[in-house]
DNA sequence: CCTTGTGAAGCTGTTCACAGCC
DNA sequence: GGCTGTGAACAGCTTCACAAGG
């Protein structure tokens, strides 16, 4: 572990190749060299090289990575030897999209709480977890001291919803609301804006038409 | 316009930045500075100016930027003057979270197609849209020739979606299952990985143990 | 002989600081 | 006076190419 700035790059690499070597370790695969894991996540050899040397060396010169230790290594890097605890705010469409994901179960994060201001919604259970109503935000994330807030609400409540997460402790947010997020030095948030995505496609197409 | 290599970084903000335009011209606002801009946005002001600087010179020196002509632009600069067309391949929590998401009709991506494999999701609407049956990709995508396609469904199927819509025609594709997907140079394709976003924060959090 | 690990080089994007202009 | 537009300096990430080592 040499540490210090990693960038982010790097970690958002480490968890595709993470994901990847998970696949091949359940195909029962036991060795594999940097530039298949590359092919297969579309990084470079030299990339995937660089990105774990950052943290150590894991593999063995001339036969490549142990599939198993190299997984273990990645998901020990990455934070995902222990479980988190995940509440989400927002049970609309993509609220409870994310709350039934399987890409989360799977990886350790653990829903405890749906909040929802809609009173139909309130009370409902969502896969074993009671939605409840959104004013109790503050009182319920400060007992559940949940390690993650993920806010999927329209882009006019995020911020205020960010608050009453921070306000309860919360230091840790992902926002999937179509708005940038501010919040404390000492709380870190992901705005993950998902027209972005869309965004950049047409950019580039519409600059193909021109040239 | 000067135009050339433009860094897709740059690309994601001015989508950004447009929400915010087109926020604060709801609001009547007819003039914003470059700072402002950054505040609301999470960049910063040269970041902004440079961005803009790469398409031409749309503010006025000791003024500032005027919302609704800036707003037009940067919609001309990200293809968003026109409608496109989309289809979605997954009737998943996901798939419809995403087939419903406001922020996506709002800018001008219309949903024309659902496609799902289970045959009780199969005739059902979404929105006025039929979910018809993923057999039948091809054939509706070439009759359709839509602009985008959405990939929604687990990781093993991803590849053989991709696939079959660029069979189709399609050649722009934004993927959300969690597994990267390759296409021929002249697709062009985005893997959105859900799960890593929620990976840097614990990977942050792990940090934040140690040192 | 093969694949990792890594300094050095190269490239790309960001920040700085100020000239240009209203 | 104030804010944009921009060349130049800087920082950060990626690629290269080869030494190291099984």
């Amino acid at each position: 572990m040499k540490s210090f700035k990693i960038p982010e790059a790097t970690i958002m690499r480490l968890s595709v190749y993470s994901r990847y070597l998970n696949r091949l370790l359940k195909q029962g695969l036991t060795t594999i060299s940097s530039s298949e894991i590359a092919q297969n996540t579309g990084a470079t050899s030299a990339q995937v090289r660089k990105d774990l040397a950052y943290f150590g060396e894991f593999g063995t010169r001339g036969v490549g990575y142990d599939v198993g230790s190299l997984y273990d290594s990645i998901a020990g890097i990455l934070g995902l030897n222990k479980d988190w605890d995940v509440v989400i705010v927002g049970a609309g469409k993509l609220g409870l999209a994310l709350s039934m994901y399987e890409g989360f179960r799977e990886r350790g994060f653990r829903n405890r709480a749906i909040f929802d201001v809609d009173p139909i919604k309130v009370g409902k259970k969502v896969q074993g977890v009671k939605i409840l109503h959104s004013d109790t935000i503050i009182e319920v994330c400060s007992e559940l001291k949940p390690d993650i807030g993920i806010i999927a609400v329209p882009g006019e409540e995020a911020q205020k919803i960010a608050d009453q997460l921070i306000a309860a402790g919360v230091r840790s947010i992902l926002n999937f609301a179509p708005r940038v997020v501010s919040v404390p030095y000492d709380v870190q948030i992901r705005n993950v804006d998902l027209s972005v995505h869309l965004e950049i496609l047409t950019y580039n197409m519409a600059m193909g038409d021109k040239g």
